[in-house]
RNA sequence: GGUCUCUUGGCCGAGCGGCUAGGCACCGGUCUGCAAAACCGUCCACUCCGGUUCGAAUCCGGAAGAGACCUCCA
């Protein structure tokens, strides 16, 4: 029935804290929910992170031949920001600032984000929906949990009430907290009387007068707790028992926490079966974060716009940076690192344009097949990307060996590798030649610019090259390096 | 303060008991009218102090430094 590839997929379980073996709870099909963006400002770099960790994850499983149902909210509501105008939510506020509509400023940027998604090649889910759409299925769902008798109502705000559940049930389960210590740290804040505990946390909190995003409810005119969305929106799509749930670091506690024990709460069982957490992008050694006030936003780093940028930088660059990191470790932002990044890409695609070409031999030199199988080990290994594209810079080496006349390969191993960087670097890294995409204005560029390198090859030809220069030199000034070697002369931008 | 994590060469970053990770930079070379580009090659590590072991970057203990979470956050 199904055309599962034979894999040994193994991925690193927050829940259990060690690598398992990955089989879905129904193959062939595969449920996968993963927290996306309040969408209240534009992306920074953070964002970028999970984006593309879970892109792979969604990318490889694919590969695989697994039916994936991949969920990516757009939380639109709700997010109490705690400050002297608590109860007041992210986007309302930001709305009474500018004088707009909040779902206006939801859609301004819940628009730039998906642009931003697809500049980095990083593929829609299956499902993208908004906590706005789901305000009745976190309703339904907070009413179970209060028939459950593990919510409270308290001047007309529903809480859930942790110690009670944490009698029955391990709330910590996932981020590794003992209650008792939780509540002996928990800092007091102001406004917070209605709550029987600290802990505690809000399914449903009634608005204020002020506050402009509001919903009917049994218990109040108010808006849906911090965590309900996920837990609604999950189940919804992907049912009560899932496959994977990702999401930052920084969601594990209280967000991942809290769902699940809604989740059992309301449902009885817990919900996911692998917890996978991306880790930060740091800046200066510290995470970057829009309460820090040190991020840089993607389109920033398209348009080289900040006084940290040295240069504007391609989405793939980004991408590709992004990737020769571990999902699970934290990954340093500089411009010497992307710089890398923007030449060790650059590498691996000049490879993959060299392989048509490629003179293959009666024998080999090299074992084309170990080094494609250790790429392969290296994704199934917790999706270790790094070690892949570190596999892609060996098959480099050997391809421009090869292309030197240094090194033997057979048809049938640059037939391989073909495939290979096809798989890997395309298809599950999802990385892609921007050069080779076809837009009318840049091919119009490339045919001027050949025209001039034509001209330019004459002068060379007959020996004048005070003209040569200066047709190299006036290109450069335009942002266009040519590039000479025996074969002839090739350009690329040089912009910045 | 509590809980947890990390500390690898000039920079980024894998590895987690023995086997060159990799990229970028530097340096050397090939190519070239020159330069750039491209390619090849070399060099540079495992925060510190003890311990376990035939053998430790990798395990254990201690020290120092850094970070994350505990509050919305990717």
């Amino acid at each position: 029935m199904s055309d599962l590839k034979s894999n040994q997929l193994h991925i690193y379980n927050s829940l259990s804290r060690k690598k398992e073996k990955f089989e879905p709870i129904k193959s062939p099909f595969v449920g996968m929910y993963v927290c996306g963006p309040t969408v209240y400002g534009d992306a920074h770099l953070g964002h970028a992170r999970p984006a593309i960790a879970f892109d792979i994850v969604f990318r490889y499983l694919k590969y695989l031949g697994y039916k994936v149902r991949y969920v990516r909210n757009i939380t639109d509501v709700g997010h109490l920001e705690n400050d002297a105008d608590y109860g007041e939510d992210k986007i309302a506020k930001k709305a009474k600032l500018e004088q707009l509509e909040p779902m206006e400023i939801a859609q301004y940027f819940t628009d730039r984000y998906l642009h931003d998604m697809q500049s980095l090649n990083v593929l829609p889910p299956s499902i993208q929906p908004h906590a706005s759409g789901h305000i009745i299925e976190q309703i339904e769902m907070a009413q179970k949990i209060q028939e459950a008798g593990l919510a409270y109502e308290s001047n007309g705000s529903l809480y859930f009430d942790v110690k009670k559940y944490n009698q029955n049930h391990n709330y910590g389960i996932l981020s590794g907290r003992n209650l008792d210590e939780v509540i002996a740290n928990t800092r007091s804040l102001d406004g917070q009387d209605e709550k029987r505990d600290q802990v505690d946390f809000a399914l449903w909190k009634k608005a204020s007068p002020e506050h402009i995003m509001r919903w009917k409810s049994p218990w109040s005119d108010g808006f849906p707790g911090w965590h309900m969305e996920c837990s609604a929106m999950s189940t919804k799509y992907l049912g009560e028992n899932f496959d994977i749930h990702g999401g930052g670091m920084d969601l594990k506690f209280p967000h991942h926490e809290s769902e699940i024990a809604q989740s059992v709460a309301a449902n009885g069982s817990s919900p996911v079966k692998y917890w996978m957490h991306n880790n930060m992008v740091t800046i200066n050694g510290q995470k970057m974060g829009k309460s820090l006030g040190n991020f840089i936003t993607l389109e920033q780093f398209f348009t080289g716009d900040h006084p940290m940028l040295e240069k504007k930088y391609d989405p793939m660059t980004i991408r590709f940076f992004m990737l020769q990191a571990h999902y699970r470790s934290t990954l340093d932002f500089s411009n010497e690192a992307l710089q890398a990044a923007e030449k060790g890409l650059n590498k691996l695609l000049n490879t993959v344009r060299l392989l048509p070409s490629l003179k293959s031999s009666e024998t080999s030199d090299a074992d084309i097949k170990a080094l494609i199988a250790g790429g392969f080990e290296a994704i199934e290994d917790d999706f270790n990307t790094p070690v892949l594209i570190a596999q892609l810079f060996e098959a480099t080496r050997l391809v421009n060996l090869a292309n030197d006349g240094k090194m033997a390969l057979t048809a049938s191993d640059i037939q391989n590798l073909t495939t290979f960087f096809d798989d890997t670097l395309f298809t599950i890294l999802g990385l892609t030649d921007t050069f080779s995409t076809s837009n009318p204005l840049e091919n119009v560029a490339d045919g001027l610019i050949k025209l001039i390198l034509e001209m330019r090859l004459e002068a060379r030809k007959n020996k004048d090259w005070a003209t040569s220069d200066q047709l190299r030199d006036q290109l450069k000034a335009l942002g266009i390096l040519v590039k000479d070697s025996k074969e002839g002369s090739t350009w690329e931008w040089d912009l910045n």
